[in-house]
RNA sequence: GGGCGAUUAGCUCAGUUGGCUAGAGCGCCACGUUUACACCGUGGAUGUCGGGGGUUCGAGUCCCUCAUCGCCCA
């Protein structure tokens, strides 16, 4: 057999992968008979290409996919991809914007929404493609993506039955507003940035000041432009009270403070001391103004605005004033809502200034902010000007600072569906590991705040209401021919200050008839389109076909669990859970696993805007899609995120240069061995993009590498000694000390390995694996077998054993690296196609629907593991001589093992393997046993090795290797001594606990006693 | 400000309910191309388990506290 002693990852992944697919072993369709196992995949955005914590999450959702698929569950993995509104809309954009200089509405929502329809499309071919290279075995027939047809149809059944039942409402609200996008975002898509800004004290007139009263009212702003929307003034209620309070709890806190910030605290403590003689009186006789109903004139719009008594004014910041704009920011607003005050809004959509701005209609943001500070100056009402650090949120999307704008959004009321999700997870149903995620579930749903659900965005799916000014025409006309129609929803709205009377009318999917009559008449479908995250929220049903009552709704709901990651615990689990029971009246899993985060080497997010993403596809160019696999595998514990330092590869000469916080934002980077240059993912100029590429890996892939080469050929030694393989049955009496071993060792590792994944541990698994794979079947099981082959007795019996090893550890090990156990299954399934211990089966036409192995508990045997032990321990103790003495890994040694008779016994039948594996030979054995003239030695716990050595002795350094020796052990024993004259260890502890540390230290006082021997032999020499 | 988590070898990480002489991979040192594998083999060196208290016969493991870092929420 011609195999190369090099696993070709790419050979078999090309080859498997098809495999798999034509046979069918990805799709699933219900089957009353057997048992169904289902995930939903989180459907990655279509706005870019997978990164590495993408390749995580998918990689452990395969793996529990082909482990309950071995284990015979009838399993479902339902792909497809998110629309991902927002993010999507927003990058099509910007590339709209560099690359044309065009904005959307140059192109208009028709045109703008096929282009991303044709982003879509390329992005989702990559998604899919790239999780197809990692051997994702996902039922790629039923994919979906959250804005097609099926999911269209679910998602306006939601929201027409929500707004039926009145869960859904229209209101203004203040929104983060993205006045680059023109959209709100949500308060998830921003992020706060610390910039330089100025803090601008002005000054109001008041108007008919009374007699000592001042004339002017001082207050501070960081946006002077939002004056022009203020429609108060507010002072605190009770100042006095307020900065007593404050001194109090400034007091406490210094008196607990460690002394680093006690300075700190002393001066906000003096500040307010001196506020409550210099500032105190005028704060109080401002209250009595509010409370007399003194209006204040507010400059250049010349608006009488009241001054009011609320708690939000502080009186130790500032004047102690502060204007409120209730339109424009998120604090004025909760004044404005319990003061009754006016909202005053000053802006339009796209961040330019509106009528009620008055003189700076029309100007930007900053321009209307220079202009008024200028008018102001010129007024004399500018007390003066502060430099200053100021928090501004800026949106996730565009990078633009954020305006809290006053606007009409579409409302999901929450308090009953996020109770039910709650009491999902309060009472077990949806369970959640590990399970101190729950809390911020909780936390998060407890607060019951309304969804907002709208988005003023073109891509997404539409809110599915019509809507026209309210007249009795139109009413009639409604109730004479909707009246009826289950398919429509009606409400009438009362007309408000500055809005008139108007009639929703919300129609149910497949009503596109009355849409067309509606819009006949005159009514106007919503523009805005719904957040992605409801979308997304139905993702578990609306795959599976409902509303109808599809076979698979009724088979494969609940799924089975969820496996995410924690960010989107709140925006997406939790909404799956409360859309699952409001739709399907049931949980949408019973599980959700939460796993870890994959950090850069400086503890950071990945991400491709910092530069530091890696994609899989290069590290599975690199090392291979099981190296991949079985690396995250491996990674992946229950309370560590994943820090993984990356590396450029130089394409010219596959250097591997460090990524560091400031090379990773270069575009071309010089390889400092070869001296030549490549590109990054930053490379914009043809000159950079035409250099080769450096991919960015990680070296810690190449754990799982050279595993995979390990096991390949240890394959490849299997295949390549099974010449003469018969499948014949193996009685018990015929097996060896090492068969039984092996298959010792083979079943708890498999009851392990089946215990770790139902219980999602993967790094204990794959670790477990490792260790099995790696240290016992290669370093002894297959280097003892070597000897047997020739053995017309032995050979079968060894080839039956190997064999069945290997075909369970290769089962075991499929779901973690299924190409490669895939190729050696076919193989093996050449040569050996009947196999098994004791009596051999045919072996399944593919890995991938074998059956999982099942812990052959019957095979454990403690006693031979610890004999087998004795055995290593004696190899390890000739194999430390040797290489401590020098001695040439091809000279033959003679040793003697001074141990009683029962080890004797054991470790004299093993002496091939001393022979095969320390090229060693065994002269004396048993309790009798002197030490030769000049020999080293090893003392082991029951048992005593010497090495003859007499010409090779290195006398020197053989003693003072002893003495360090003798140091130890009489440390230890002077330790254990110590703890056994402790009659409250001796009294307290469990008795077998006192039992071991009593044989231990008997052990360690032969040990010493013969080491003694030893050294005065070598002094006597020296 | 509140919550969650982390801190163990130069690096990246294991370490179940307290019971060892604290482990692994990479890296390092020495030796070795013996036909499965140099993506390998054999051996070796390397630790105040973040600091300080406490509980206990016994603490890397439990409790308190401090420090540093990360994430989530306001």
């Amino acid at each position: 057999m011609d195999l190369p002693k090099q696993y070709d990852h790419q050979a078999a992944e090309q080859r498997w992968y098809p495999f798999w697919e034509e046979r069918g072993y990805f799709h699933s369709q219900p089957d009353a008979q057997r048992q169904p196992f289902s995930i939903v995949i989180p459907p990655p955005n279509v706005t870019g290409a997978l990164h590495l914590g993408h390749a995580l999450n998918n990689t452990l959702q395969d793996i529990v996919i082909r482990f309950r698929r071995m284990q015979g569950f009838n399993v479902l993995w339902m792909p497809g991809t998110d629309h991902a509104g927002i993010a999507t809309q927003a990058v099509v954009e910007r590339r709209l914007l560099e690359e044309e200089g065009k904005t959307r509405h140059d192109l208009g929502r028709q045109a703008l929404v096929q282009r991303i329809w044709a982003w879509k499309d390329q992005y989702e071919a990559r998604i899919l493609g790239q999780l197809k290279k990692m051997g994702c075995s996902c039922d790629w027939q039923r994919t979906r993506f959250t804005l097609d047809e099926i999911c269209a149809r679910a998602v306006r059944q939601t929201f027409f039955d929500l707004f039926r039942h009145d869960l859904i409402y229209r209101g203004k609200r203040l929104v983060n507003w993205d006045t680059h996008l023109q959209t709100a975002v949500s308060d998830d898509e921003v992020f706060h940035e610390e910039v330089d800004g100025h803090f601008w004290h002005f000054q109001y007139p008041v108007l008919d000041p009374q007699p000592g009263e001042p004339e002017f009212v001082s207050i501070a702003t960081t946006r002077p432009e939002t004056m022009l929307g203020d429609t108060a003034v507010a002072v605190h209620p009770d100042p006095a009270a307020a900065l007593d309070q404050l001194a109090k709890e400034l007091q406490e806190k210094l008196a607990a403070a460690p002394e680093k910030e006690k300075p700190d605290i002393e001066a906000q403590l003096e500040n307010v001391r001196q506020r409550q003689t210099t500032h105190l009186p005028r704060l109080l006789q401002l209250r009595d103004m509010a409370r007399d109903g003194r209006q204040l004139l507010l400059p250049l719009i010349e608006r009488e605005i009241p001054l009011i008594a609320d708690e939000w004014a502080k009186p130790e910041l500032g004047s102690g004033c502060v204007k409120i704009t209730p339109a424009h920011d998120p604090n004025d607003y909760d004044v404005g809502i319990r003061q009754d005050l006016p909202m005053v809004n000053i802006l339009n959509p796209d961040g330019t200034l509106n009528a009620n701005a008055g003189a700076y209609q029309g100007d930007a943001i900053q321009k209307a902010r220079r202009r008024v500070v200028a008018d102001l100056e010129k007024r004399g009402l500018v007390e003066r000007i502060e430099e200053r650090k100021i928090d501004l949120a800026h949106s996730d999307r565009s990078k633009t600072p954020i305006e809290p704008f006053l606007a009409d959004q579409w409302f999901v009321k929450m308090d009953q569906l996020a109770q039910s999700a709650m009491d999902a997870v309060r009472d077990g149903r949806v369970q959640i590991i590990p399970p101190r995620y729950g809390k911020s579930y909780l936390d998060w749903l407890g607060e019951k705040r309304d969804w907002c659900i709208s988005r003023n965005l073109w891509w997404g799916h539409r809110i599915p209401i019509w809507s026209a000014t309210r007249s009795a025409e139109e009413e009639t006309w409604l109730s004479d021919n909707m009246a009826q129609n289950r398919g429509v929803a009606v409400r009438l709205l009362e007309g408000t200050e500055d809005q008139t009377a108007r009639i929703l009318v919300c129609i149910a999917p497949g009503g596109e008839e009355i849409e067309q009559q509606l819009q006949q008449r005159g009514f106007v479908q919503e523009e805005e389109v719904l957040d992605t995250w409801f979308s997304s929220a139905l993702w578990p049903h609306s795959t599976l076909g409902w509303p109808d009552k599809t076979p698979e709704l009724d088979y494969y709901y609940p799924t089975s669990v969820l496996i995410t990651s924690r960010d989107i615990i709140t925006l997406w689990v939790a909404r799956m859970v409360l859309t699952g029971l409001y739709n399907v009246g049931d949980i949408p899993f019973q599980q959700v696993y939460i796993h870890p985060k994959i950090l850069d080497g400086y503890g950071e997010t990945m991400s491709k805007s910092k530069g530091n993403g890696v994609d899989p596809l290069d590290v599975v160019d690199k090392f291979g899609a099981d190296p991949l696999r079985f690396g995250l595998a491996y990674m992946t514990t229950e309370t560590q995120d994943v820090r993984m330092p990356v590396e450029f590869e130089c394409p010219h000469c596959q250097t591997l240069i460090e990524q560091t916080k400031k090379n990773r934002l270069l575009p071309v980077i010089q390889c400092k061995k070869c001296g030549k240059s490549f590109s990054t993912q930053w490379a914009t100029s043809d000159e950079d993009q035409a250099r080769p590429r450096g991919a960015v890996v990680s070296e810690r892939f190449e754990l799982g590498r050279n595993f995979s080469n390990k096991l390949w050929n240890a394959s490849r030694f299997v295949l390549m000694n099974l010449a003469d393989y018969q499948s014949i049955a193996i009685s018990d009496d015929q097996l060896q000390l090492e068969d039984r071993w092996i298959l010792s060792r083979l079943a708890t590792v498999t009851a392990t390995v089946s215990e770790a994944l139902e219980h999602y541990r993967y790094a204990e698994a794959a670790r477990t694996l490792y260790d099995f794979a790696w240290d016992e079947f290669c370093s002894f099981y297959v280097e003892m077998v070597k000897s047997r082959f020739g053995d017309r007795q032995q050979g079968p019996v060894a080839q039956a054993v190997l064999v069945h090893t290997l075909d369970t550890l290769l089962r075991l090990l499929h779901p973690m690296i299924p190409f490669l156990t895939e190729d050696v299954w076919q193989r093996l399934g050449k040569v050996a196609q009947q196999r098994g211990i004791p009596t051999p089966i045919p072996a399944a036409e593919s890995i991938m629907v074998a059956p999982w192995p099942t812990a052959d508990l019957g095979r454990q045997d403690q006693q031979i593991e610890a004999r087998f032990a004795r055995f290593q321990a004696a190899l390890g103790g000739i194999r430390e001589i040797r290489s401590r003495q020098n001695v040439p890994p091809k000279k033959e040694v003679h040793f003697a093992v001074r141990c009683d008779q029962e080890t004797a016994d054991l470790l004299r039948p093993m002496q091939p393997y001393f022979q095969a594996m320390a090229t060693a030979t065994a002269t004396a054995w048993g309790p009798q046993t002197e030490a030769p003239q000049l020999s080293s030695h090893a003392s082991l716990a029951g048992m005593e090795i010497f090495v003859d050595l007499a010409d090779l002795i290195d006398i020197h350094a053989e003693i003072a290797r002893n003495e360090k020796e003798r140091t130890r052990l009489q440390g230890m024993i002077n330790g254990k001594e110590k703890k056994l004259a402790n009659h409250k260890f001796v009294d307290r502890a469990p008795a077998d606990v006192v039992d071991r540390e009593r044989d231990s230290l008997n052990q360690l006082r032969q040990q010493l006693t013969s080491l003694d021997a030893t050294l005065a032999n070598l002094r006597s020499r020296s």
